[in-house]
DNA sequence: TTAGCTGGAGTTTTT
DNA sequence: CTCCAGCTAA
């Protein structure tokens, strides 16, 4: 026992010994949180204190889970079957499948990810004849699911007008819909789940008698729901079960899609929670880059109050770059990483962040160019493929012919003729019947519809075909018997998809195995209903890797949000300019500017031995060049903890080489040979000011130079002062200081 | 039915 | 600029 311990600092052994009562532990980046849970969780069991069965851990990402799960089972010899640790969503779903009647779905019911929700959406939209532009799909998907993560069903949600009155009403007919056709979607899970527990009391109580010790994960994330979840099945009181809930307020960066922060307040007022943890030594980062960390997220006024420390030395300066151009700051970009990877760097320690998609764009040009190795997180996944999703969708019709969303994707995939006049009437027929589409076929057949009957025909023999085989046959069985192979072999670029055929097959044959011996039928058979069935969940929830090649050493490039949760031994942050980083869209009052500040801190935590913090003067963004400003957050770094590798605070004079501006080059800045501004307005007398420098003004502060006219007396110049707005101003008039 | 065009929009994202 | 959805023409 005492071995499960050792190596714990005070807080961290504090955490993990807590008697069994509410706690909140604050963890900060890098303070070793998940070993807290996970070693909390070893050491309850070990010690008696409950049996695997007894405890149940949350987390948000399967990675997590894994993760989790992984590291228990290292501490201690145990069947990880009895340990309940998992996704909410995952968790939900167990539950959902266990007790599907008591929460009144169909057994074999499905889940919709966010991609299968918004087509429904769009097929109930036009059904109903709601016009796009008043009802956009997206923007119904997003009322939807706020008032599911508020735990208000249609029939609680307030209308106050007209308009919200008809959005609700196409919430209530959602309701229906998939009700009607046995499907779920990610917040159903969770309110399906909520619901059942608090109206069926002796399921509650079993839960509850169950689960003595919850453990949360990132709690900081969790939504109103989730939260609500959560204390439904802790129940109240001094029988309760101990609540420990890990999470760290200044990283919460996830309000955007429901995250409440102040779930943490809730918890501990709701709660009674006596004694708060803070981790607070950081095992991760170098002190200067946790000084600056710590100096950043100091600006924000709504915290719990935290403060990072290490004993490990200051380390390295923070490295500022400057550059002129986002070009400029990629070509910086690829000298600097060349010399790193040659003095030894690992490329895989190195990531690039941003903090939009879009910026990616120009660094990866650059290092494509230079031929530097790199992996970019993000885009599709693996569930997520369209040649995938069409297989799914014939595995669900074998499950559940009145899937319509499933049907629709695939009754005319591989091209058979049925178009869209036939999916019209097919879809008028269905509806006045009441029936799913597939029921529907019948009363059409005579009406050109025999193309529908061979398409029932088909599915009707892939369900023949299909009995009896093992779960990985028989998605090969459906994949060739569908058509789709064929489709593929005759596409020019169907190689790719052909391949990812393929890696379906053995993606559900690692699962089979994996699942082996849990679907054993009343014959003791295996039930491949079930088996497969749990197969297209687990596709549902579990959407697979961004990209397949994660093995190979190349440098990584990521948004900071992506990068959550990761560590690096060398983090270059770019595009650090006002507008970008800080986003121009979140800058929507105090809250939107924290939320942006708490993003900064992610991304400085994520560095271990290095930091560079970059930016560019001008940037092209959708087609047109955009002079930003400075981002604040650079100017919130203690000076002293900075290295400029550009000079910070002088303009270079139009008149001036480029390169004249650094006065402190690194080996890599040396080489790069640097292009004159494209915005130059050399041979223009600006009074030694020129297009994308920084100014400040007595009245409106400061601003950067995004044009210019005239020259000598007349010059004028028009500077972007932020949110004092664009304004012209005469140089011989206006007092310009360059910063 | 599909290719090709046009117009509009353009943070962050897991389940 | 670049991607996408939705529409029109063949």
């Amino acid at each position: 026992m005492s071995s499960l311990l050792t190596g714990l600092n005070e807080a961290q052994f504090a955490a993990v010994t807590l008697p069994p009562r509410p706690a909140l532990i604050l963890a900060g980046a890098g303070s070793g949180k998940t070993r807290v849970l996970t070693t909390r969780i070893a050491w309850l069991i070990q010690s008696g204190q409950v049996t695997p069965q007894g405890i149940l851990a949350v987390t948000f990402t399967n990675k997590a889970a894994r993760e989790m799960l992984a590291r228990v089972t290292a501490m201690l010899p145990l069947d990880p079957r009895g340990l309940w640790i998992g996704t909410f969503h995952g968790l939900c779903n167990r539950l959902l499948r266990t007790h599907f009647r008591d929460a009144g779905l169909p057994q074999l019911f499905q889940i919709l990810d966010s991609g299968d929700q918004l087509a429904a959406i769009k097929r109930l939209l036009k059904m109903l004849n709601v016009g796009d532009d008043k009802f956009p799909a997206r923007d119904v998907q997003y009322f939807i699911n706020s008032q599911k993560e508020a735990g208000l069903r249609s029939s609680a949600v307030e209308a106050i007008d007209e308009y919200s009155r008809q959005r609700v009403a196409l919430y209530a007919e959602y309701e229906v819909q998939c009700q009607r056709e046995g499907v779920v979607d990610f917040a159903e899970l969770l309110l399906r789940t909520y619901e059942l527990l608090e109206r069926n009391e002796p399921l509650r109580h079993h839960y509850q008698a169950r689960f003595r010790h919850i453990l949360v994960d990132e709690f900081q994330d969790t939504n109103r729901l989730q939260y609500q979840w959560l204390k439904c099945l802790a129940g109240g009181g001094d029988r309760g079960a101990a609540l420990f809930c890990v999470g760290d307020d200044d990283q919460s960066i996830y309000a955007f899609r429901g995250a409440n922060v102040g779930n943490m307040r809730a918890f501990e007022r709701e709660f009674r929670v006596e004694t708060i943890i803070r981790l607070e030594q950081n095992y991760r980062s170098d002190g200067n880059i946790l000084q600056a960390a710590n100096a950043i997220i100091r600006h924000n006024r709504q915290r719990l109050g935290k403060n990072l420390w290490t004993d490990q030395a200051d380390g390295e300066p923070i490295r500022i770059f400057e550059a002129f151009s986002d070009g400029d700051e990629g070509r910086w970009l690829v000298e600097e990483l060349q010399s790193l990877v040659g003095e030894g760097f690992s490329r895989q320690d190195v990531a690039v962040l941003y903090r939009s998609n879009a910026q990616s764009r120009v660094l990866e040009h650059q290092l494509f160019s230079a031929g530097i190795p790199y992996r970019v997180y993000g885009g599709l996944r693996f569930f997520e493929r369209q040649e995938i999703k069409h297989a799914l969708a014939y595995l669900r019709l074998l499950v559940n012919p009145d899937d319509d969303t499933a049907f629709l994707r695939v009754v005319n995939f591989p091209p058979r003729g049925i178009g869209a006049r036939t999916i019209e009437t097919l879809q008028d027929a269905a509806r006045h019947s009441g029936t799913s589409l597939v029921r529907a076929v019948a009363a059409v057949a005579g009406k050109g519809g025999s193309n529908l009957s061979q398409f029932l025909a088909l599915l009707e023999g892939l369900r023949r075909q299909a009995s009896g085989l093992a779960l990985p046959d028989l998605i090969a069985r459906v994949v060739s018997g569908a058509g789709l192979a064929m489709h593929y072999q005759n596409e020019r670029e169907g190689q790719e998809r052909l391949e990812n055929l393929d890696e379906l097959v053995s993606a559900a044959a690692n699962f089979a195995a994996e699942a082996a011996g849990r679907h054993l039928g009343e014959s003791g058979q295996p039930d491949l209903h079930a088996e497969l069935v749990e197969f297209l969940s687990h596709a549902a929830l579990e959407a697979g890797d961004h990209q397949a090649d994660a093995g190979a050493d190349a440098v990584q490039l990521m948004t900071v949000h992506a990068a959550k949760g990761l560590e690096f031994g060398i983090v270059f942050l770019t595009g650090l300019e006002e507008g970008l980083f800080p986003h121009d869209n979140s800058l929507n009052g105090e809250d939107g500017l924290e939320e942006e500040r708490r993003l900064m801190y992610v991304a400085v935590t994520r560095a271990r031995r290095r930091l560079y913090l970059s930016l560019a003067q001008s940037r092209m963004l959708h087609g047109q060049t955009r002079y930003n400003l400075r981002s604040r957050f650079i100017t919130e770094v203690p000076p002293q903890l900075c290295k400029w590798l550009t000079p910070p605070r002088v303009g270079a004079r139009v008149a001036e080489p480029a390169f004249s501006r650094y006065f402190e080059p690194s080996a890599a800045s040396r080489a790069v040979s640097r292009p004159a501004p494209t915005t130059s307005v050399a041979g223009r007398d600006l009074g030694g000011l020129r297009v994308g420098q920084n100014v400040s003004h007595g009245r409106f502060g400061v601003g950067v130079i995004v044009a210019a006219e005239g020259s000598g007396s007349d010059a004028r110049v028009q500077v972007n002062f932020g949110k004092q707005g664009v304004k012209w101003l005469a140089l011989g008039v206006a007092k310009l200081e360059p910063v």
